[in-house]
DNA sequence: TCGCACCGTTAACCTTTTATTAATTTTTTA
DNA sequence: TAAAAAATTAATAAAAGGTTAACGGTGCGA
């Protein structure tokens, strides 16, 4: 897990990554909030933001409206102001959670576990699944029927998922189609399965064509 | 943390590697810039480069062009010149930071965890990326969308970081050009991926013209 | 062996995409 | 300020992709 955190005060930010990396969560610590706000707008492999509201000479609050602006990120807001509208109002905003300081980093720990386990969605299985064994594709957990070519086509790209391949690969490659057959006879094939999946002509989902090159397919 | 120096002032040098050293600095001290040059270029492990540049018979301005053309390492500059060309000098040249002499050992104990705190942000990853396998380029996270002509003048640019390219390699590259094509053809292709890039017309971000030769990006 | 169904392949035709050229405007340089 | 270079725009011809239908070879069952 790597979390970011904004604060100033750099010995405690110190104090907290020491501690958090032994429980295997990697900090990042900024101390200026605008530099952060760039840095979260290009990484992406955050999973959580521990935000100080104290910080000298602006709002912390303000520095969160503009996080929420382009990013779901799960924050964590601490203050070490004792009155409630800073918890209120924060999570009014858009924070996940609220720790008054001073606090165990124990209790961050755990807050910081709970949020992402909550974040965490299942991941969905997928549409198109090869079962080798039967030579079988199924879509939607149901069987497509598909001729020996067109299965062989099928499966060379969701193996190869999101790379395109070339015609001649899939010529070059499929046992049930001549190797000096026209690229055409891909088209075909392509536009077969395509209609077999019930693909939108103008806007396919599953097999994209790249020009000049041949098709991919994306899971 | 580990630090290099280049002064010739075998006396300075001792005094502050002294005083350094009950800060958990450790100073490895130069007296020949040239011999410096080789070590950098070979140890990896220093976190900073204290350079005097009131070296005798030479000029430490050389010394600091020469260092910047393999290493990015924190680099403070020091002078004992009153007068400010060193320091305007020494920054564009790629300095982080300088230090007029006389100066306390603190200030610069203070300077140096303050740089090597700075660098030890993350290191902010590039706008444009190519995705070679997926014939992709993204642009801030996101896939471009490039006709294949487009793609490949745009990727040849990019893997030719900071030099300017002919439209005639362009050309000669690019597999969905044709050699004998106009150069002009090049000038409309720019046209298009700046606009794709979102580039202000009047002050290009990535692609700049060089006039009378051809195009370079600037990462 | 005949006929039938299956399926890879090709041909033909239509649509979409895009490299290229030409024409025009804007910017830079000498 | 004039000339050169670059930027932009629009138009177009060629290429690539999509789709459909028909052909022909193979294998299987009657």
């Amino acid at each position: 897990m790597k979390v970011a955190m904004i604060e100033d005060d750099i010995e405690l930010a110190e104090i907290l990554s020491e501690y958090l990396k032994k429980y295997g969560i990697e900090v990042e610590n900024y101390e200026d909030p605008f530099i952060a706000l760039s840095a979260l707008r290009i990484a992406k492999d955050y999973d959580a933001l521990i935000l100080d509201l104290t910080l000298p000479g602006m709002d912390g609050l303000e520095i969160l409206k503009k996080i929420r602006e382009f990013s779901d990120l799960p924050i964590i807001i601490s203050s070490a102001r004792s009155d409630l509208s800073d918890k209120v109002i924060g999570l009014e905003l858009g924070a996940d959670d609220y720790l008054p300081k001073p606090y165990d980093p124990k209790e961050l720990e755990a807050r910081l576990k709970a949020i992402t386990r909550r974040r965490a969605k299942p991941p969905k299985e997928p549409d198109l699944k090869i079962y080798k064994h039967r030579r079988e594709i199924h879509f939607k957990n149901k069987p497509l029927p598909l001729t020996p070519a067109e299965f062989e086509v099928l499966s060379y790209l969701i193996e190869h998922p999101n790379q395109p391949i070339e015609r001649e690969e899939l010529l070059y490659t499929c046992e049930n189609l001549s190797e000096n057959a026209s690229e055409k006879t891909i088209d075909v094939i392509i536009s077969r399965i395509r209609h077999k999946l019930g693909e939108d002509p103008k806007n396919p989902r599953y097999i994209l064509s790249v020009r000049g090159i041949g098709y991919k397919f994306v899971p």
